[in-house]
RNA sequence: GCGAAUGUGGUGAAGUGGUUAACACACCUGGCUGUGAACCAGGCAUCCGUGGGUUCGAUUCCCAUCAUUCGCCCCA
């Protein structure tokens, strides 16, 4: 193969494919259980959704966008991420004027950054996220903790952290600068040079260096807490006592600056270190943002949300082996002893298919032995035989794989004959009617 | 944008300056031409990322390039 994937995108398929089915539409359906509701934005945005949404002076904006001028030379941006896409649908569809406050959505689908990808990075990924919007107040910011909280959980991530802060109002940000600059002003220059930048940008961020040398200097640094003002503080205090009343634990931490322009007051990351000890930073992170809206003309709504990057938490499930077990299982494979009976085997897998079974066929029919070892292989609990014998007396032999019990049945029964076995078959442990161990395909298995 | 490591079949991986490139798994074929997890026999890399150089000779040494992976930055 001389022609492969675009640097930073990853094909996914098998096993795989399957976690990442099920890994959204688990989220999904608690996201519907919490009255949040799905939209699907395009891919692709005017740029101008994320210059205005997300911030001029963010990374993503400055360096990571893949923009490009269409052939109506427009500015176009395959989108970095959802929630200045959904303000966008948000405002142009009027949605807030015709529907009850808070708006609650959710989505699903890939982003793109232009990142050096690594450990749990990629130029496209997927995000599921949520966002609440037009209701300012701390169970606002809560509900959706909660209803992150409860997808980790389900999908079986239990030691997850939440760490949690308050970037406060604007009052709140614009002291607490203020002070940090005349703080840090006496050592930045012995600090790295990252963080020297990282003053005159945004002094908040110099919080979050990780340069052992600079911990001593950010240790007693002014802490946002001291600076929150007197709405802010309680709003965070009732966020705080609000999870401690619903039992969900979180540890505030004064460093947690998020990296998008539109954050303020409550903050969040989910954090899951795999039990390899493999750090693959936040699996999922959001916030409350004050002003999104208005850039886009809309009303002055404040909303709050989260997203969870899939690949990173696909990557944690597979590492700590917590993959739900979604075998690729079929009700029946159909075997065709020559070429010619081809066509029988498929009307016959249609025949079932109809009747809600799992089937495939053989399509190049070989020895005998060889296509129950495919049978075997596509874990398929009944082999379905047809040959000469069979087609004289319009019959099929139906073997259980399992039971290694097998019997000839007419054509026109055959539905009957399976609906039969599949709903008595239940009687042990397994579901499949036996007494062995082995493992178990059908249907109410799977279902638990 | 900066730093580091790696690059041998479908996969995991040995290996050597010299002419047939181990091994394991997977796969295919046959032993068993109407019955599948075992066993046995055989097959499966015109070639060791790509280009150039050193050399009588390179998959093995050098340079470049590309790709992958990891770290920093930033982020999900």
């Amino acid at each position: 193969m001389d022609v492969k994937n675009v640097k930073g995108t990853h094909d996914v398929y098998g096993e795989e494919a399957n976690a990442y089915m099920e890994v959204e539409n688990l989220m999904s359906h608690i996201a519907e259980l919490f009255a949040f509701r799905n939209v699907r934005p395009p891919v692709l945005e005017y740029s101008e959704v994320f210059t205005r949404g997300v911030g001029e002076s963010s990374d993503i904006v400055r360096k990571e966008m893949y923009t490009f001028t269409d052939k109506g030379d427009r500015s176009c941006t395959l989108r970095p991420e959802f929630t200045a896409c959904i303000m966008r649908l948000v405002t142009q569809n009027k949605l807030y004027a015709t529907n009850e406050l808070p708006l609650k959505y959710y989505y699903c689908g890939p982003v793109f950054r232009y990142e050096r990808p690594q450990l749990g990075r990629y130029r496209q990924f997927n995000q599921f996220g949520v966002e609440s919007i037009g209701v300012n107040s701390a169970s606002a910011d809560v509900e959706t903790i909660v209803l992150a909280y409860t997808i980790l959980q389900s999908i079986g991530l239990e030691n997850v952290t939440i760490k949690l802060n308050s970037l406060g109002d604007e009052e709140t940000r614009n002291n607490y600068r203020e002070a940090l600059k005349q703080y840090f002003a006496k050592y930045i220059e012995d600090m790295c040079p990252d963080c020297q930048s990282r003053f005159e940008l945004n002094p908040l961020r110099i919080l979050d260096c990780k340069v052992e040398d600079d911990k001593k200097y950010i240790q007693n640094a002014p802490r946002i807490a001291d600076y929150l003002s007197k709405n802010s503080k309680e709003r965070f205090d009732e966020v705080k006592a609000l999870l401690s009343a619903l039992s969900i634990p979180f540890e505030v931490d004064d460093s947690l600056v998020r990296g998008l322009d539109y954050y303020s007051e409550t903050v969040y990351e989910f954090h899951y270190t795999s039990q390899k000890g493999l750090n693959y930073g936040a699996v999922g992170a959001g916030g409350h943002y004050g002003n999104l809206m208005k850039e886009f003309n809309g009303p002055d709504y404040p909303g709050v949300g989260f997203s969870f990057g899939i690949e990173r938490i696909v990557s944690v499930l597979t590492d700590d082996d917590l993959l739900p077990d979604v075998s690729n299982s079929l009700t029946a494979y159909v075997m065709p002893m020559d070429k010619s009976y081809v066509n029988s085997a498929l009307m016959i897998a249609s025949m079932l298919r109809v009747e809600g079974y799992s089937v495939d066929l053989c399509y190049e029919p070989s020895k005998l032995g060889s296509m129950f070892k495919k049978a075997e292989k596509k874990n398929s609990k009944y082999a379905i035989i047809i040959g000469e014998n069979e087609l004289e007396s319009s019959t099929v032999v139906i073997k259980n794989m399992n039971t290694q019990v097998q019997e000839t049945v007419k054509i026109d029964n055959l539905v009957d004959y399976l609906d039969e076995l599949e709903s008595s078959d239940h009687e042990c442990d397994c579901g499949c009617g036996c007494h062995e161990d082995h493992e178990c395909h059908c249907h109410e298995h799977k279902e638990k």
